[in-house]
DNA sequence: ACAAGAACTGAACCGAGGTTCATTCCATGG
DNA sequence: CCATGGAATGAACCTCGGTTCAGTTCTTGT
């Protein structure tokens, strides 16, 4: 017998794989999932299109894993700045604020992560990173309702809402159609500002006394 | 000549494209955009493939037009509850709520209208009736801030954090996999009823005091 | 009853793009 | 330097589902 995969094959190969993904980060960033095909990957990995077929066994697979490596990073950096040290208010807004300026700053590649239409593997893999930013905040709040910064509330249900608040309202900003203009970056500044503002005092603030409701109706 | 487009068969034609239109809807609160053909939508309307194209020009079309048509239904319903009598907060309240009950009560479809990817045409009607209901949202809270009951803030952008928070929270019970099951409504009412703790916190709040803030780092 | 012209039908068509695979290239150990 | 077998290649293939259109059915006015 002959050939036995030797270390620097190994790595040759682990390169490769890496390569492709970066490629997947790079064509996302430029035409989006929805423009992304896996040839366009295959070239801007500098390989054929089989060998991408050598690494990962389909292309929603390819970019699920894809945007999970992203988003992990992401997820990172934001932890970071949440598990600092000061209080859980100042923290949140920071958190809140390193996410929102991320976004920008990749303005396709961000949009293409929280909202843009893609395979079933990459919508399930959005879910798993969504979660794991809910978590982050989810931790920061609890802290804070610990240390007596916050009142009691549902933590878990409150940061999801965080997380939608800033989504949806990064949104507008980050659709590929609105491309960054003259006069962009203060209207973006004060978007973010009014978003830290709107989640911190969310959690932050007393109990809004229970107003009284009226019945609910509906027609179908 | 003869033959000339009578009444009676204008009115045949309106109920057929209707028909046409109710089936999507059909068809979609059963399997999602995902899995909704354009076949499946011709035999729940009772007509023949082509029949559909007699009345819209493409698929992504059509199944835009439907959604624009449900949503728009929503948003009237969330929009009287809006515009009722009583404090803003109690109308803001309400109008949440309604929202996710009807949400809710009709899962599937409430996925796909919030949330499941499709074609371009939809998403871009998606993001109109998005914004119909954060019009709604922000009037509501230009309302409160007007007569007092709410701090003076940025209200557009309180709207689409409001929008989102509500979408996101409630994509986990509403989420295709998310089965109801036992034990399942009460969840439900708990988690509503944290969202508009929530919301209702944000919007109507005495402003938080503004936090020290560190600087916001970032890594490529 | 019949001609004229719509509207309807649904099987066939077609394009796009993900996937495959016969072939070529290359590393390994003897 | 050669035999062995994994890795890379990329053009051909295949599938799926939207779209078309030649033939049929139905309506209307004479």
């Amino acid at each position: 017998m002959a050939y036995r995969r030797t270390e620097r094959v190994q790595e040759q190969l682990q390169d490769k794989r890496d390569r492709i993904l970066q490629a997947v980060r790079a064509v996302v960033a430029e035409v989006g999932f929805r423009g992304a095909q896996v040839a366009m990957v295959a070239e801007a990995a500098e390989v054929a299109t089989g060998t991408v077929y050598r690494h990962f066994p389909s292309k929603g697979e390819l970019f699920a894993e894809a945007l999970a490596l992203n988003a992990g990073h992401e997820v990172e950096v934001v932890a970071a700045v949440a598990k600092s040290d000061g209080p859980a208010a100042a923290r949140l807004a920071d958190a809140l604020r390193v996410f929102a300026v991320r976004a920008v700053r990749a303005r396709r590649l961000a949009y293409a992560m929280i909202a843009e239409p893609a395979e079933p593997e990459v919508d399930a893999a959005r879910l798993v990173y969504r979660r794991a930013f809910a978590d982050v905040f989810e931790t920061l709040i609890e802290d804070g309702i610990k240390n007596g910064e916050f009142p009691a509330q549902n933590a878990r249900a409150a940061a999801s809402c965080v997380m939608g608040a800033l989504n949806e309202a990064l949104i507008g900003p980050l659709a590929p159609e609105s491309r960054p203009q003259k006069g962009d970056a203060p209207t973006t500044k004060a978007l973010v500002d009014a978003i830290v503002a709107f989640c911190l005092q969310a959690v932050a603030a007393r109990p809004y006394p229970r107003p009284l409701l009226r019945s609910v109706e509906s027609t179908p």
